[in-house]
DNA sequence: TTGACATGCAAGTTTTTACTTGCCTATTAT
DNA sequence: ATAATAGGCAAGTAAAAACTTGCATGTCAA
């Protein structure tokens, strides 16, 4: 499976996006406490973490018998550059473009 | 489903980000143009058309019998703004404070 | 006006994904 | 030592997605 697609599949689910979030206002939390927030059972949100870190959206380090979770924002940036930027015309131009596009009666 | 759900989840398939590129390649293709060069059935690029447009990333104009679709690249915008820009830190040190927390033995 | 073409619609099947449950192991604290 | 805590693993179930098939409709061209 390509990286684009563990990533893409990582964001595709609510809940997980929901854990980038959570991470993101604390980085570096636990299992348990990542779960005490979200209404899953502790598998559920052990498997939407292994999705993250197959993507590479979460790095983790164990302390003990704790394991903290950290945001690596770097493949975004790969989504970015990927995805975003290459689909970016000029903004107004483009949508310009597509109105223009959409409403011609096939007389081109 | 928000439209955050339907983006990601219309990005989340490898096929439909196929179509992506090949609308991104000639814009404006109609359904069977879109098939001839992809390994599914009419009707597959049909429902995969079907989910982008629901994201909102193709919109259609009918000419006759054929339909026309087109790339609209502002949702993707929209998951830069929300998705990619929010979890940008300043990229080099990210990747310093990430390996960092990773690396440290738990002394803290 | 008839045949070929472009597409739609609907139902069924297969594959994936998400979620749950039960039990096991290792670490910490008392 | 032993309780409680943090988490893993595996197998099952349920729900959702992807794909297929067959037939129907509207449009164009000869």
């Amino acid at each position: 499976m390509s990286d684009a697609d563990l990533l893409f599949k990582a964001l595709a689910d609510p809940g997980r996006r929901k854990l980038m979030d959570r991470l993101h206002a604390h980085d570096g939390q636990t299992l348990s406490e990542l779960c005490r927030h979200l209404d899953m059972t502790r598998q559920g949100v052990t498997q939407h973490l292994a999705l993250l870190e197959a993507a590479n959206l979460v790095a983790v380090r164990w302390r003990g018998r704790e394991k903290l979770h950290f945001l690596n924002p770097v493949p975004l940036q790969e989504i970015y550059d990927r995805w975003i930027r290459k689909f970016e015309r000029p903004r107004l131009k483009a949508l310009r473009d597509l109105k223009r596009r959409l409403e011609e009666d096939g007389e081109d």
